[in-house]
DNA sequence: CACCTGAATGAACGGTCATTCATTGGTTGC
DNA sequence: GCAACCAATGAATGACCGTTCATTCAGGTG
């Protein structure tokens, strides 16, 4: 379980080595907590020796930073083939379909969630976390604001505000993330999935359905 | 700053000397992240000497447990405060009281909130932790669920879920204030504050107004 | 005023952890 | 099949930090 792996040692090209720690990283972040990771168990999980990521990563820290800058990528990469993809015909299916993809099984992700909130938990005092994290934050929501918008005027809506509606968006998926994650039997993913489509559905409702 | 203090020491009683350590606790946390804050930073910030925390407190890890204690309860006074007074006029009157106090200056203090979700990026992997968090959360969500569908009933919505709305309203207040902390030049509070006004205010039209 | 109590101090201790580097052995080119 | 190279190892190192405890001293008691 915690080997994937061999007897006699093989070399790797570096970035099958690096990708192989920073998948050990995600789930040591997961089990033991930002504080409670160690270069001990990262290696261990990975089926490595101690030496082996200050051999490939210079130092713990750009580990940890490569660590979250892989998982807020693959969010990012998703969430912008939604939100520039040319395959929507509407911007109701544009809209729905960053709801489920904010809610799918890749996303809400038990392990890379926990990355994603054991930084932010520390990012105020780590600027470059700090960084990471809101760039993401950043370039998502002018997106989304645009996409609102274009929905808003297809409904003649003149008075919401598509930047509040946007913003109230990301802050709600990142709350359901947390208050699930943290407490899954108060909030089931279900119930944070719907919770998130309900706030959509009152606030464009010629555009999403409260159902399922 | 650093000190409050005095060339001579003083002794205090028990409690007082913990209360100042809770506070030196806080403003560590909020300045050096959770795991960036130690024993002797904490003392230093009291202007105190470095064995006096193992004295009043057993250790770190008790410490650690009553500051977060101390933010949770803080919280939740001032809340059941609006929940359960009796000096509330109209079903309007108590959301709208509960919209100003989670967005008011003794709540949205950086240093408390930094606490807050210090703990909370680090509470899978501490079931202490998550003890303490979702316990504040639970309580808040019931008695929060049971306002709104007293709004609900007033206004004779029968389609709108009331534990879907407060799971919702108790999530989009999360995000907002950790939204607000990590990055206050993208998310001002002012804006936060707006937005959750906003999401009240579509899904219960009769007793909130956008307005403000 | 002398004595006692226990709050407060901070140097010293021991454990944990990131990082280093001498050594090992798999891999490649000749 | 041999040698040169370099990925990989893991014991050793040193820094940091929580905890301890012998000592100090302020305030109360008789």
């Amino acid at each position: 379980m915690t080997k994937t792996a061999n007897k006699t040692r093989r070399a790797q090209p570096k970035e099958v080595r690096k990708e192989q720690l920073i998948q050990a990283t995600i789930k040591c972040i997961a089990k033991h907590g930002l504080s409670g990771t160690t270069m001990a168990l990262v290696t261990r999980e990975a089926g490595l020796s101690m030496g082996i990521a200050n051999l490939h990563f210079e130092s713990k820290e750009k580990l940890l930073l490569e660590t979250l800058q892989s998982v807020t990528d693959e969010y990012a990469a998703g969430q912008a083939a939604i939100l520039e993809g040319e395959k929507f015909q509407s911007t109701s299916a544009r809209i729905e379909a960053l709801l489920n993809f904010d809610f799918s099984a890749r996303v809400i992700d038990k392990n890379k969630l926990a990355v994603w909130f054991g930084f932010l938990g520390e990012a105020r005092s780590r600027p470059t976390y700090q960084r990471i994290c809101s760039r993401q934050d950043s370039l998502a929501e002018e997106k989304i604001t645009a996409l609102f918008q274009l929905a808003l005027d297809e409904a003649g809506d003149k008075v919401v505000d598509a930047a509040l509606l946007a913003a109230g968006y990301i802050a709600l998926v990142d709350g359901l993330w947390l208050n699930s994650l943290v407490d899954p039997r108060r909030l089931p993913w279900k119930k944070s999935a719907r919770a998130a489509r309900h706030y959509l559905a009152t606030a464009l409702p010629k555009h999403i359905k409260p159902g399922k």
